[in-house]
DNA sequence: ACTTAAGCGAGACGGTACGTCAAGTCTTTCT
DNA sequence: AGAAAGACTTGACGTACCGTCTCGCTTAAGT
């Protein structure tokens, strides 16, 4: 995939100012960390990104679409080392590292608003959310999968195992009480799903 | 528990309306089905219902609130029968009939849209949050911990498991994939994962 | 019909706040002096009265009738006096009286303004042309008539002399100079238009 | 005289293209008789026109005198034959006939809008006005001026009377009643107009 | 039974933000 | 260098709702 590429193109994108979109991106993120994705508005963007209104409606239909694009951007910037999961050979330890490091992104005061209102704006934008696999989630979870594949081949994992459905069963439960706020979500708590979900429900024989 | 009971109680509620009440209940679970939870006004609900917008303010601080005590109503309707979860001894095969049951339920156009509503609302708001894990999801908790706790006791679960973790790594990537998007939710997705959660990924001794 | 009365009333005027209302005309009519017509605003009416917008759209269409109303208000506060125009017998020297007050009136600063702006805007709004000739221009025009038609029982004035025209012929010079700024406006420029109409433009016989 | 020339002439006129200028002008006239003056817009102009909006803004600093020289432009085409007023002999009649023809040109749909557009943006635009005095007013007024000097000379103007004033006592009745539609402007009326005028009020002798 | 105080439908109010339109300026590209 | 095109900042438009605030009215409770 190489690096994600904006989602907007609507009118002539040459003639497009580079510095008004930075700044409204930037605004958007800042913002939304402030006061919430609710209260976010076009108008307070605009004005924190020293930018008229139209030039958000001229590039952007909406700012749950703003948003990800700011996220789109941050996602760039960050992929610029080695993206690829730590692979030392202990699936569980590798798991645990990566699950906990999961937690505290989520635990992140600076990330938390911005992407509860990322989430929650794809709920109700289902053209959103099908970017939202496309660009950002597709790229993670086939890095997982390229995890557990060589798992997989080291006859550390079942081979029947569909490999979306075990990132599932080891990410959902984590994602689930982050957005449900139906537990706290701890390194602990990530530790003990990579156990079960390895080990399964069932006693031990 | 038996039935729920609404969460407002500011003013004399002995002199409360109750057509008044169920009306605004009513006109804000169609509204919000018919036009989204962002584009649900306060003034719709009272215009729908037939009230004046004080009525509203007077007994509920938000429209999430409004539409959480909708549910409440709901699923006290629902909760007249039987609540236990199916126990005919073969673990396996309960927890596939109820996991297929959330499914459809998900699934069903008719509390589709509210449903999401009523999940995003509750990762910005806190307080709305607290309330229904209290009010709705740990009843709910609480059911299918039961049914868990009994497999267990029957030597069909790991003795050490955590219950409340284990439901979360069988309910979890369901409502993840709901909310995401991120695939299909179908009766053969709900069997994998009982299938996969009871198993472990680990390959079979 | 002595006194006029305001034009507005489309909802229910019982409930209408008399000081917000006052508040607004004042604002128009002192702004519309400050900035000119055409750079008007709804937005800086509703500022300066400190009032929200939908305050002035829900009680008038336009700026225009906004302006008119504040004229009517003014020209009640001022017909509390007697409005009849003098009658010293002398119908040229009280014509000249008359019309040099005009002048004067036409030329006050504080009124200039706002007078052409309600002169321009009916120009372009025939409803609002309309209102004015009932309201204001009518009720002037009978009291001029008045003096004329006591002037030609008194046998000073050609009997057959419609007195409608009469008075155009009066007036109508002044407020064209005054409309165009095709010449200056003085009491000289009066008192020649009130004897060219009197003796008429043929040679005396 | 001879004809007009147009206000702008900042830039470089030589390079000035003419095609663009005569599709401008078209295009506002048009336009203001379309959707009337305080809705025409620059852009509307020359989207219309088929011209940049710099264009407009590099030779013209307002609409207001756009469509002024559109009128200039309008007034050339027309002045090709003789501009002088009739003269037949009989000054009343001669009189008639013009002022006829004048309210026929105000009466005239083409016209109306337009016509009514320069004079209230006259009121506002000192600057247009003085413009206006001198490119199309004051030729008018010279042809009307010549009229009546010849009849003053055949004695059948008071010799004393000032042909300005004269002037405005003919028209400006009539082009006031027009601008304040205070009554129907037709052919009889422009006749008791001169008729009243050359009479004067006072009974006949 | 008669006051009296609350809930109620209604809707005006001061505000904030919406999404749109046009203003006048600026820059790029073509002729 | 003029012109077509169109992105840009600015500011006003007229609308939708916000949450607060009277206004009369019904209605239940407490004398």
């Amino acid at each position: 995939m190489s690096h994600a590429q904006a989602v907007e193109e609507h009118p002539d994108a040459t003639r497009r100012n580079e510095a008004s979109r930075r700044a409204i991106l930037t605004a958007a993120f800042d913002l939304v960390g402030e006061v919430g994705f609710t209260k976010l508005s076009i108008e307070a963007i605009a004005a924190r990104a020293g930018v008229g209104k139209q030039t958000i409606y001229r590039w952007w239909p909406s700012k749950g679409v703003v948003l990800f694009d700011a996220f789109l951007v941050l996602s760039e910037d960050r992929a610029s080392g080695d993206p690829a999961l730590p692979d030392t050979g202990d699936l569980e330890a590798d798991l645990k590292t990566v699950l906990r490091a999961t937690v505290d992104e989520l635990n992140d005061p600076r990330y938390e608003e911005p992407l509860r209102a990322l989430n929650t704006e794809m709920v109700h934008n289902p053209e959103l959310a099908a970017t939202y696999a496309e660009r950002l989630h597709e790229p993670m979870q086939e890095l997982k999968r390229d995890r557990l594949r060589r798992a997989q081949q080291a006859g550390q994992l079942d081979a029947d195992t569909d490999l979306d459905l075990a990132v599932e069963m080891l990410w959902g439960p984590l994602l689930n009480r982050w957005l449900q706020r139906t537990g706290p979500l701890t390194a602990e708590y990530a530790d003990r799903v990579v156990e079960t979900a390895l080990r399964g429900l069932r006693p031990r024989a």
